[in-house]
DNA sequence: AAATATATTTAGACTACACTAAAAATAAGT
DNA sequence: ACTTATTTTTAGTGTAGTCTAAATATATTT
């Protein structure tokens, strides 16, 4: 398997974890910044090897093979981050184009001894879970800080956006994984949200709220 | 720079260091497994980014710029391979083949925390000296065993051979870097040795001898 | 339901890298 | 020195992956 079919594989998984339909060729190549006919093409090569469902027009799923060949791939990129931060220091905002690299890297071996030597983690940096060496899923349930109701409180348990900017502003603001936050007000006017992260009170737009995933007390 | 562009001037970069001229395209093609006409397509490539000096029929050698990029890849090989022989277990002849995909990781950051976090190491598992950030390298001084007079000992600080043969050999024999050797006798029928390696006697060939660097005590 | 807009696929071209076969240059043997 | 052998380069081809532009299918609007 190609770094390119892989990549492909990958972007499919992620979309369809969020919409649980069907692919588009255009959401594909909007997610991998390329164009929709390279799309075309790769998707039939993939077809081709069974790692993929196709019909014409209709957008693709993965197969049982391919999702689970997805799945490895996101097991290295998580575990590799969970290396890159715990024990090569490096902050949750810049592992990122490394991670997207190592975990390209073809071996059994390697991969497995990896998870061992980091204790076998459950979630990466980002509170995203880490499939197993069977490819199965621990499914956390969480919400976004946006959806809470006035005075319910939690920790801090993952973020839906990664994006380098978004980390940075919550490392500035003292938000991690684990933080004990509670929901204290609605500013109707903007939307904003007042809420108390471990012991200071701060106002986050409903946009930072609304990329920030709780797990209620 | 692509892989393959980085393979290229590895190969040449180990082939001027034991020839120590210019190299000829067909060493290029037999070290890398390939033909010599690709070696030649490539040769023009990295001449035209100054990473070698080209001219026809006469070999090639690093420029200054090329020789720097091959060291930094060697230093990154052989950081992962300490990496994965101290922190994940692998022996000494399993490491080759992932560290060969490693070392074309692209990240300054990486490579230099990696290096922090093995404690800045100046040698690989197999002897084999560490370039440093600068390109730096730092000789050591060994000679084969092979080459020894009878009755001299030192310490196994090397291997000439690193394949995963010769190196699986030299587990069952508990020949390791550090192995106290001493020379005792040369048998002339065969020239094969005898030698004390730590507390026991055994007798090795000298092909395997001449595979076996030593300093001196 | 026809017309228009959007999404998708096809066709053809391009780059990187490898290969085979043939040509050209260098090296070796008498 | 000249013929032969070897090495190296060139010329032409193939595959993987990408792109643009054109064609076709599906979706949306009126």
């Amino acid at each position: 398997m190609t770094q390119s079919e892989e990549n492909y594989l990958k972007a499919i998984y992620h979309l369809t974890t969020i919409t649980d339909t069907d692919v588009s060729t255009n959401a594909i190549a909007e997610t991998m910044e390329t164009k929709a006919s390279s799309v075309t093409d790769m998707i039939k090569k993939l077809a081709e090897k069974d790692l993929v469902n196709y019909k014409k027009y209709q957008g693709v799923s993965l197969t049982v093979k391919g999702s689970l060949a997805a799945k490895m791939i996101v097991r290295k990129h998580r575990l590799w981050e969970v290396f890159l931060v715990e024990k090569l220091d490096f902050s949750w905002d810049e592992v990122h184009d490394v991670a997207e690299q190592l975990e390209h890297i073809k071996s059994e071996k390697l991969i497995n001894k990896l998870a061992d030597f980091l204790g076998n983690p459950t979630e990466d940096p980002h509170g995203d879970p880490i499939p197993d060496a069977n490819g199965d899923v621990q499914k956390v349930e969480k919400q976004l800080l946006s959806e809470l109701n006035i005075g319910q409180n939690g920790i801090c348990v993952g973020v839906k956006d990664t994006s380098s900017e978004f980390l940075k502003y919550l490392d500035k603001q003292k938000i991690s994984l684990g933080s004990q936050i509670e929901f204290l007000e609605r500013e109707e006017f903007d939307l904003s949200l007042k809420i108390k992260v471990d012991h200071t009170i701060l106002s986050i737009s409903n946009k930072i709220a609304s990329n920030i995933f709780m797990k209620l007390n």
